[in-house]
DNA sequence: GAGTTTGAAACT
DNA sequence: CAGTTTCAAACTC
């Protein structure tokens, strides 16, 4: 309490400061009011507060070692149930083991909850996304990476928690990423070995969180807060699915995809964070490390005025509690103030739905990006920023720049003067853009893969793998393509395993086929293994999604459907499908057994946060396992479509072009959305397939992939 | 460590 | 929506 002496006094020192918030001052009153209350509850976090700061640390460290995401899962359950936070630990521990507790303290305290999202995710397996899907919509308009990253996320916390943890995964995987998070991400103990966003995201994701996916590196930061979040939930969710999760999962997600993937961001900042507060005692101290080292991800704030309830306190901004290492002055922004924190967002929120949205957003340029880095032409980072930089002096090579900051390049969202953004220029952007608006291209990729889904569509299997929720290849799709998001970081990690595709697919399969462990895959696998062995664990695992996501392209319009959710959607569709197959897969024992059985890969370089991440990725397993069912069951349809990709590449515009298509310009292009408003996830599928194709190299669909659709897709409702 | 610069966030 | 102010980080000395 005494260290909520300081919030408390702070609490009303706040709420003299801020008239203008008075809402949040307000909500802090209330809170502080309520904290009598909620200190019970809270409290045991708040007599730990002192004690606890080092538990929190200490916890997220374990956190970082074992995995961002999965400390969130503790948040979930702490937020909701302290019963459920026992099982969210528990459960953790089964996957990870015993620091799962400690973790959840740590998460706990830091970890903002965010019910809002989290209660807005519709429990059923549905997907009732819409606060997703209009999260998704914001983040689809900037890249279809983002859909494919919440996909990814989605599938992840199915496998490894229920609920929130899809929301949480989606965040990683998302290469949205708040700036803030991507700043913390690094550091983390996860030793991310890539400090770098999105790219490093993958490397990051492997090593800190489950997935694979570029955007688990990131959100991997992300991941954190969501764990903290009462959407903790579905931190806990992610964790332990078991617990209560389909439908927390459901709730959490809309909302909970964008506020996981800051969440996670500042969980793997706060990872950093807590591992800089260990070793810095004085928050300057910590702050300067941080700042100095932002590898270390570990920013901290150092706020005067806001008292860490605005947008301009990094931490508040990235969805985490404030941490001791903090030097913030009458911070809010701490577990004891929970309630004031959630109005705080909630209000900015309504403002502006998108406030705590992830800014950086992959978009399917990445794949452009895999080949132009290839090439040597492409950026480094896919990635962009949603909404742009402005910046006038600074010509975007000082982290004054957000673009630059989060290491990526700067966009025609961008409003710089000057841009001389090493990540990429304004005006390159702008270039492949243009190429991506080439429409016609995409009608005709388009046509093509219409003409190849329908073929696909014949084959029924896949559809019935796709709405079988035990079926492990129909959903994985879905999972493999929201991994996707990955993709970006994949292409970054994967310029060769890009030129693997015809066969990396295979590579993808092994880890798939071990977590399906189905017969068909058996030799499926055993290719997979000897790819993945060796394949980095990371980029192992991108290259799993990348694959897949490819293969589904070629193989089954359906799994283009699925991808297409996860990628045109920004959102909605995408995320709800990815729920609810992500939950049957969570559900699925099988989902377990992978992750146990093949947290081996390099992923599980942290072993028990392997196991957490693990599942995530297990959904990418089932992806490839389908795909390997598919070019088992299916070779005839998986030459064809090589062959016909090979069509798609001579027709479609080179393989650039593709890569505007995917391209944030995407959003913007609205290339002919599916003909079939049923399959609009399959024209969006066409546009996954583009980008399956880009993945491979070819470029095929990459104006399928405008797909942006994701509006259709939300439409649909899966 | 203090002061300045910078650009996002918040406000009007 | 545009302009202005506020804010805290990034940067410089």
């Amino acid at each position: 309490m005494e260290t909520k002496g300081d919030a408390s006094q702070a609490m009303p020192e706040q709420d003299g400061k801020d008239p203008k918030e008075q809402s949040t001052s307000e909500t802090k009153k209330e809170k502080i009011e309520e904290e009598g209350n909620i200190v019970e509850q809270p409290s045991h976090v708040c007599p730990n507060f002192v004690s606890d700061l080092v538990v929190d640390h200490a916890s997220r460290q374990q956190q970082c070692n074992t995995s961002g995401a999965q400390a969130a899962p503790p948040h979930e359950d702490y937020g909701e149930d302290g019963e459920t936070v026992l099982h969210g630990p528990v459960q953790l521990i089964t996957h990870h083991g015993s620091e799962v507790s400690q973790l959840h303290r740590g998460m706990s305290r830091r970890c903002l909850q965010f019910e809002e999202a989290q209660q807005k995710t519709p429990m059923d397996g549905t997907y009732s996304l819409d606060s997703a899907i209009t999260i998704i919509g914001s983040i689809s308009s900037s890249s279809n990476t983002e859909l494919e990253i919440l996909d990814s996320s989605q599938v992840e916390l199915p496998s490894s928690s229920s609920k929130k943890q899809t929301m949480f995964v989606s965040k990683p995987s998302g290469f949205g990423l708040h700036l803030n998070s991507i700043v913390n991400t690094l550091p983390i103990g996860c030793s991310a070995s890539e400090p770098i966003m999105s790219h490093h995201s993958a490397g990051y994701k492997i090593s800190c969180s489950k997935l694979p996916n570029l955007v688990e590196r990131v959100s991997s930061t992300a991941g954190d807060d969501v764990l903290q979040t009462k959407a903790s939930l579905a931190t806990g969710s992610a964790i332990s699915e078991s617990l209560h999760t389909k439908e927390t999962l459901n709730k959490l997600q809309p909302p909970e995809h964008q506020i996981t993937l800051h969440n996670n961001r500042r969980f793997s900042s706060e990872h950093a964070d807590n591992f800089e507060e260990f070793n810095q005692s004085s928050p300057k101290k910590k702050r300067k490390k941080v700042s100095s080292t932002d590898g270390d991800g570990c920013k901290r704030c150092n706020c005067k005025k806001t008292r860490c309830l605005k947008r301009y306190c990094d931490c508040f901004a990235a969805g985490i509690y404030c941490a001791e290492t903090c030097a913030c002055q009458g911070c809010f922004n701490r577990p004891e103030y929970e309630d004031t924190v959630l109005e705080a967002r909630q209000q900015k929120e309504s403002h502006n739905p998108l406030a705590f949205a992830p800014k950086i957003v992959q978009h399917v340029t990445e794949f452009h990006a895999i080949n132009m880095e290839d090439a040597g032409l492409f950026t480094p980072s896919s990635g962009r920023h949603k909404t742009g930089c402005n910046c006038k002096r600074s010509m975007c090579v000082k982290k004054y720049c957000e673009c630059y900051q989060a290491n990526v390049g700067c966009s025609n969202a961008c409003r710089c003067e000057g841009c001389k953004n090493i990540h990429g220029r304004k005006e390159e952007y702008g270039m492949t853009g243009e190429i991506v608006s080439n429409r016609a291209n995409e009608e005709r990729l388009e046509r093509m893969a219409d003409n190849k889904f329908k073929m696909i569509a014949n084959n029924k299997f896949l559809q019935a793998e796709l709405y079988d929720p035990r079926s492990l290849t129909p959903p994985t799709p879905s999972f493999e393509y929201s991994s996707h998001g990955k993709e970006a970081a994949k292409s970054r990690l994967l310029p060769g395993r890009y030129v693997l595709s015809s066969e990396p697919d295979f590579s993808m399969l092994p880890s798939y086929a071990k977590s399906t462990s189905s017969p068909s895959n058996s030799h499926g696998n055993d290719m997979l293994r000897k790819t993945s062995k060796t394949l980095d664990v990371v980029s192992h695992s991108q290259e799993l999604d990348y694959n897949i996501t490819e293969t589904i392209g070629q193989f089954s319009p359906r799994f283009d459907e699925l991808a297409d959710f996860s990628d045109h959607t920004p959102l909605p569709s995408p995320s709800p499908i990815i729920m609810a197959w992500s939950s049957s897969k969570t559900r699925d024992a099988a989902i377990v057994s992978q992750l146990c059985l093949y947290p081996g890969s390099g992923r599980l370089s942290s072993g028990g946060s392997l196991q957490w991440r693990s599942s995530p990725i297990t959904p990418m397993t089932r992806l490839g396992e389908t795909k390997t069912q598919a070019l088992d069951s299916g070779c005839g349809l998986y030459d064809i479509l090589e062959d016909d990709t090979p069509e798609i590449f001579k027709e479609s515009p080179t393989p650039v072009t593709s890569v505007k298509a995917s391209s944030p310009h995407k959003k913007r292009v609205s290339p002919p959305r599916g003909h079939f408003q049923e399959f609009q996830s399959s024209s969006s599928a066409s546009l996954k397939s583009g980008r399956k194709f880009v993945l491979k190299s070819v470029p095929s669909f990459p104006p399928l992939t405008p797909c942006i659709d994701p509006k259709d897709r939300t439409q649909q409702k899966y």
